[in-house]
RNA sequence: CGGGGCGUAGCGCAGUCUGGUAGCGCGCACGGUUCGGGACCGUGAGGUCGCAGGUUCGAAUCCUGUCGCCCCGACCA
């Protein structure tokens, strides 16, 4: 008998979460670093949920009117030039094209040749390049609302990446929309906010807190950024969604005009919102635990494992066969919008190393099948909400007709177990000595801290925060778009309307 | 770009101080015994010690340079 280890993951969360976040990934084979500095390489278990995360929001989108095209990766120099807020958001992580051919140098490298006129940009964001297309496509309030949305990579020069939360390359989608009011213009950004909302709540069973960005943290270019915060269970926030109501601005830069219904020709109002493959660093940040991976069924790859135990039967094949009838008859039933998904593991591993690569994985329901099983018609089932080693026998028909409900079950759980959580780790601060002991009174100590969601009166400004930031390396989330009562700022003495969030962020 | 750590077999590491031609665990392949909580025995494959110079009879080890990775900052979805 191998000796029993206590969890799966080591380090553990307490230890060292970054590591444990790290090795999460890797025990989960859901990615891995590549050769190219700063860009990783999604395994098929990861991208799995990419995929699952995208079949459902691109429904949402379609669903509020949206279509789907493409544009190119490729941005001209001066695109980037047009609008100064941009130029100054993005221009220090931008990756530049400046050849188009190589040529075999005398030592045998490869030497770039033939030197562009205008160096190419590789997208760090669409909005230049769609707003080209758009000026052509809008000439008439007939025109609009153009709403239009792009799954794409983006490339972002990072000083410093992390699998799935930072890459230089990722993976996402921008929708850009064009709109003849800024109240439409404003309604569609926030309803793409309720979108996000919706699908981290529902989906990834992520609670998230809807809010407006201040001008520090805003959108560069943007007159408004709206963000979905989500708290990691080290009380880190993560931005997990962002959408902006741009204004005119873009529409200036790219003479997106068209003619209303009475009047003269004018500058048409545009928004853009993305969510990224971020949102799987969240997920994993959200829910798993010391022994992997824990994934919310709704966007589990797979629902049920179920592995066969056929070293002791005297017919092996009766287990396999019986194991893949159990399969198809869960396979015909639906959950939440799609069929159950099951895989029977038929590789030849031991049972223990095989049932525990799913516990890393995070399937929610585990099967193991074998002769006593199939000799009572019953499986012996494990779920990943439980301690690995808690398993029980079911009746098969009981477990066929419950599973359903079993998974939604598990969904609301996590849900349920995610907000008790940042409740736990969210204080309301009225004072500034409070704030400041709340992290730690120092940027170190703050890295440190148990700390949270500071929900703190404010009437700062930039500076201010820029300020805090230093200090305690806290930053200002958001200010909620729920409503809360007014108060008085501790850091200005100025009267506040409500409460926002501070917190060390990702 | 600043501060710290690290590049040796697929993974995790020892060996570096005190130079002598590379080792351990896991994994992998094969054979056998096992198997419902991460098995065991045996055999075997696998490494130009990140890269480039230098010192030396001899370099994983010493020197110089360089590339890359991780953690903490600054910057950011």
């Amino acid at each position: 008998m191998a000796k029993k280890e206590a969890n799966a993951i080591s380090p553990t969360r307490a230890e060292n979460y970054p590591e444990w976040y790290q090795q999460v990934i890797r025990a989960a084979d859901l990615a891995e670093q590549s050769p190219v500095r700063g860009c990783m390489v999604i395994k098929p278990w990861g991208y799995a949920l990419w995929e699952n995360m995208q079949r459902v929001l691109d429904a949402k989108f379609k669903a509020t009117g949206h279509k789907n095209a493409y544009f190119p990766i490729f941005i001209p120099k001066s695109f980037l030039e047009k609008e100064a807020k941009h130029v100054e958001g993005f221009a220090k992580e931008c990756a530049v094209v400046t050849h188009h051919r190589l040529e075999l140098g005398p030592d045998g490298t490869l030497i770039p040749a033939g030197e562009l006129e205008e160096p190419l940009i590789v997208r760090p964001t669409s909005e230049t390049i769609i707003g080209a297309m758009f000026a052509k496509w809008v000439q008439s309030y007939r025109d609009l609302p153009l709403l239009i949305n792009q799954w794409a990579n983006v490339v972002r020069w990072e000083l410093r990446t992390r699998m799935f939360l930072r890459t230089t390359e990722f993976l996402w989608q921008e929708g850009h929309t064009v709109h003849a009011t800024a109240e439409e213009a404003i309604a569609e950004a926030r309803l793409m906010l309720d979108v996000y909302e919706e699908f981290a709540e529902k989906y990834m069973a992520m609670p998230v807190i809807k809010g407006e960005k201040s001008e520090a943290e805003r959108f560069p270019g943007a007159v408004s950024t709206w963000t979905i915060e989500a708290m990691m269970q080290d009380g880190k926030a993560l931005q997990a969604g962002t959408s902006h109501f741009l204004g005119q601005n873009f529409a200036k830069s790219s003479e997106i005009k068209f003619l209303p219904e009475s009047g003269e020709l004018q500058y048409a109002w545009t928004t853009s919102w993305g969510v990224s493959t971020r949102l799987i660093g969240g997920l994993l940040m959200t829910h798993s635990d010391d022994d992997g991976l824990v994934l919310p069924p709704r966007l589990a790859p797979v629902h049920v494992v179920i592995l066969p135990i056929t070293a002791k039967a005297e017919d092996p094949a009766a287990v396999v066969a019986y194991c893949k009838k159990l399969r198809d008859d869960l396979q015909a039933l639906r959950y939440h919008e799609r069929n159950v998904e099951v895989e029977v593991d038929e590789r030849d591993l031991r049972g223990g190393e095989k049932n525990w690569s799913w516990v890393k994985k995070g399937v929610p329901i585990r099967l193991e099948v074998g002769p006593r099983d199939m000799a009572q018609n019953a499986v012996f089932m494990a779920r990943r909400d439980l301690p690995p080693g808690e398993k029980q026998t079911v009746p098969r028909d009981t477990f066929v007709n419950g599973v359903v409900a079993m998974l939604e079950e598990m969904q609301a759980k996590l849900l349920e177990r995610a907000k008790a959580l940042r409740a736990s780790r969210t204080k309301e601060i009225e004072g500034k000595a409070d704030f400041y002991a709340y992290f730690g009174n120092s940027a170190d100590e703050a890295a440190a801290s148990q700390s949270g969601f500071a929900l703190v009166h404010w009437a700062g400004d930039s500076a201010l925060e820029g300020k805090l930031k230093t200090e305690l390396g806290v930053t200002l989330r958001c200010v909620p778009l729920a409503a809360s009562e007014p108060g008085t700022c501790p850091f200005t003495g100025q009267p506040s309307k409500q409460r926002v969030i501070f917190a060390k962020a990702y």
